[in-house]
DNA sequence: CGTTCCATTGAGGGTTTTCAATGATAGTGG
DNA sequence: CCACTATCATTGAAAACCCTCAATGGAACG
């Protein structure tokens, strides 16, 4: 169980290809790295890499949800992003020849490609319209990323968690948010007690469902306005 | 006043230039680089780029440092980082065709050069060496603030200072850094006066010395153990 | 069916912010 | 060059926010 045939994560066959980087490859190049990759399955909670690591490829969401983030003091983990179906992760670590900055590990059974460093340089080096994919994509993590700094020095915690609600919504599309309080709490950036009071309090004025760890948005323009500028 | 013979600002000659992603370019390219741009006085305080607005090159720092920054709510700045001699800026929004997402006015008096878009893009294009090189800054820039957001979302202030302190004095190599206590609480990620409460603590600790709005670092150890992992 | 981990609630304390007032400084125009 | 004035730095006091510790309740899993 868990298991797929790989012969249906083809990248000239998948699906998650129009939202991934994969779809600036023509047919013969897209076959080119479809053959260069290889497809693994991880159970919930397994690790992809390890801050500290050196990178020796990069990795493709074929589906499922991984947690990005680095361990601050006393090893409490900071979130700093979730990946989902189509995303490529570790890309950063390679033009660095620098050990990964972070770490990441599945919030659920996923199945995640990989590709081995050399052949993934190489595509870039010679394929104009990858490359200027990857660099738009690096360029919109950057942003995001001065987003969340801004964020997290400016914003109150109730802000903070109204903002993430909305963003960890669009990751998880339609279906309920399903994280532990602990990983949502790492994502907001505070402790974990807090953020359940604050859900509490979400919940009765009605900007979220919540059963069990699953979290609805019903009134995402709500949470927005609560979320500020 | 103020103004330097441009001729002096060639890149062939500019002293800047082993600093910079400039030095990837071959004798012929930077000569190219070099005719392509042209050479700006700024007076303090004065605006480089603006968030929102469209980028049309980027900007290379010959001297002079220069805060980057976004607002937050109420228009309270949230700086980024403070780009100094040898440091080109904006070229992530050219990747993204998208407008700046952050700001950047000079702390001091500077000459900044400016390289069209075109060219810039162009260069990237035909030559592997800058294109790795600026891949790997962004890679380091995007190292960066993933540190910034732990940092904010788990150190206190007086850790996130003695950071920032530490940081901030290799920016400014061994002269003493001079920021408004604005500036450096914009920095830092807390209220101005937060900032100047902490700022007297280290220095009756012996941890730092200021006159006006000069400090100089004189126990860096002191600050690194300070600042914690 | 028990046991372990996770979620929840309460109380208390510490850090940080905000508001307000005063002192110092630096830039500007006469 | 000096005085003036606007801006910046500093200090105090009170309140808000958030965290930590501790205890209990509940859910999931073997």
């Amino acid at each position: 169980m868990g298991n797929i045939n790989p012969r249906s994560l083809a990248c000239t066959t998948c699906d998650t290809k129009v939202t991934s980087l994969v779809n600036n490859l023509s047919p013969e190049e897209t076959e080119k790295f479809s053959s260069a990759k290889t497809c693994n399955y991880y159970k919930k909670q397994q690790g992809v890499f390890l801050e500290g690591a050196f990178p020796r490829g990069v990795f493709c969401i074929h589906d499922g949800k991984v947690k990005v983030f680095r361990r601050g003091e006393m090893g409490k983990e900071q979130i700093i992003h979730i990946a989902t179906r189509g995303e490529i992760l570790g890309y950063r670590a390679l033009f660095g020849d620098e050990p990964y900055n972070v770490s990441a590990e599945t919030l659920e059974e996923s199945h995640i490609c990989y590709v081995p460093r050399e052949d993934f340089l190489d595509m870039l080096d010679h394929n104009m319209t990858l490359r200027h994919a990857i660099m738009k994509e690096l360029s919109k993590e950057l942003s995001l990323r001065t987003t969340m700094i801004t964020n997290m020095a400016q914003k109150s915690v109730r802000e903070r968690l109204a903002f993430s609600l909305v963003f960890l919504q669009n990751i998880y599309e339609n279906e309920p948010i399903k994280l532990s309080r602990e990983d949502m709490a790492n994502f907001v950036g505070t402790a974990t007690e807090t953020l359940i009071r604050l859900i509490t309090e979400f919940k009765e004025d009605g900007y979220i469902e919540s059963q069990g760890r699953k979290i609805q948005v019903i009134n995402k323009e709500g949470l927005i306005r609560l979320a500020g500028k």
